[in-house]
DNA sequence: AGCATTTTGTTGCATTTACAGCAAAATGTT
DNA sequence: AACATTTTGCTGTAAATGCAACAAAATGCT
């Protein structure tokens, strides 16, 4: 089923797509707007988890995320038990925003799953929970350089 | 459900930052895989058709085919009846790697889908297939510069 | 036929993306 | 405690991405 990988590139690459566009006027660039709606739900979050959540290369993650500190977005705070580790916590403006990245997103999922039936949008998300995991491990592996066999 | 296009969104990165870095070997360069591969499946197509197949943008499109025109594995070929289309051909090079990345494909819907059952499969296929079709309306009103109401 | 609109293809420019490669702090090992 | 390894964050550089804007061909309309 080679096709199942390619729908969902299509899907993703156009969902993300309208996202990009339709939040262009809250000044979020390309995006953005995936590691503000991390960082709001998980204020303190170091910006290493972030990547991996979202599994992006760190280097993208780090110049996104700086982008949303100059912007006013969200904000960096050093500790003193630990000077390696930069938390991050969204700052007031960056939750003015957030509450509408979710209202856009919960949209774009309302149209994605128009006509499933309720057992069936349960049953998509299982299983697409359960390959996301799937993909996690070899992600890592290939990211950090190694060989896949096939 | 919103974590579902969130899964979505993650799957695809990590299989497309996977496939980037395992076709480097072969000079494709970041994404090119996919349009090779529409390319070799649909021999005479449009570039603007292309685009719209992998919902990417026109111009994006635009340029990932004249590199893959550089680098010899495509040809465009103008016709005497319409001046205007282009027609897309892969080359004797290209042929030679569409069978690599098929392979490569192959494997990581095999990862992405371990422990499927092939009902499983059948079904997931089949509710992406939806999916994806609900999505496409969508994505090229707004690329028109249409607003959606929400 | 004549004119407006759409389609297709391009380029300029600003931005994002990601591989290399570095440094400093933290953690693990002996 | 001393040293090696890993983790976290950053920057330089090259490339892809995508909006704006244009031109030319094709199509639609009256």
């Amino acid at each position: 089923m080679g096709d199942v990988l390619r729908e969902i590139g299509t899907i993703a690459r156009a969902l993300d797509s309208i996202s990009n566009i339709e939040f262009k006027q809250y000044d979020l660039t390309k995006g953005q707007y995936l590691y503000l709606v991390r960082i709001c739900e998980h204020p303190g979050i170091i910006q290493e988890r972030v990547a991996e959540m979202l599994k992006v290369d760190r280097t993208t993650a780090a110049r996104a995320i700086q982008k949303l500190t100059a912007n006013g977005l969200i904000e960096k705070r050093m500790q003193t038990e630990n000077k390696k580790n930069k938390q991050l916590f969204p700052t007031a403006n960056g939750l003015k925003i957030f509450p509408i990245i979710q209202r856009e997103n919960r949209h774009s999922a309302e149209v994605a799953l128009t006509e499933f039936t309720e057992a069936e949008k349960q049953q998509i998300a299982e299983f697409l929970t359960r390959m996301r995991k799937n993909v996690a491990s070899d992600w890592e592996y290939v990211k950090k350089g190694n060989q896949r066999r096939y």
